[in-house]
DNA sequence: TTAGAATATGCGCTGTAGCGTATTTTTGGG
DNA sequence: CCCAAAAATACGCTACAGCGCATATTCTAA
């Protein structure tokens, strides 16, 4: 349930697990948020280019939130770092 | 410990805290992640323009990270709310 | 299989993040 | 108080996010 996200990529992905579940397209979404469907697309495809604005206005519309804390905690590995 | 941050502003604030109880300057910190000192001030004071390259960029070097979760917790009220 | 929805992508434009460099302002220890 | 270290701010620059608009591609249910 809780969604730990190191990367872009992982935080897009929180957002797009999230977005499904809540049974919105991303023209919808968009559309909440005063955003384009274009522009949700590549927050979850984890653009690292993406304004915390853009972030935190998407989050809000999910009922999302985050917690910031120590990475003491055990955390899967990346796909990136396998490849 | 854990540190809700639904706002630009919250996140930077964890950030400023993080890295002040790691003893770190933002021209520290800064050389860490290779971004300027005055780019470290603009995450800290809450840039909403911040891009997420450079959140978790900055995440890592204060070996900080991310949780996603659904909103159902209760949160601080927050200061442009009250004022 | 296929139509229709959903998502990804393209193009030209405007706004602005982060850069180097530098200065000003704030701060905290002596 | 005073000064050095830290933090905030300034300026011109380049790069790119997000925009409207449009189209291409991929999913999905009948």
């Amino acid at each position: 349930m809780d969604q730990i996200a190191r990367t872009p990529k992982q935080i897009g992905d929180a957002i797009r697990r999230r977005r499904r579940k809540l049974g919105l397209s991303q023209t919808a979404l968009g559309k909440r948020v005063q955003i384009r469907q274009a522009t949700v697309s590549a927050v979850e495809s984890g653009e690292p280019g993406t304004q915390l604005r853009t972030l935190c206005d998407v989050l809000a519309a999910l009922d999302l939130e985050f917690v910031v804390r120590p990475r003491s905690k055990a955390a899967p590995a990346e796909i990136e770092d396998i490849f």
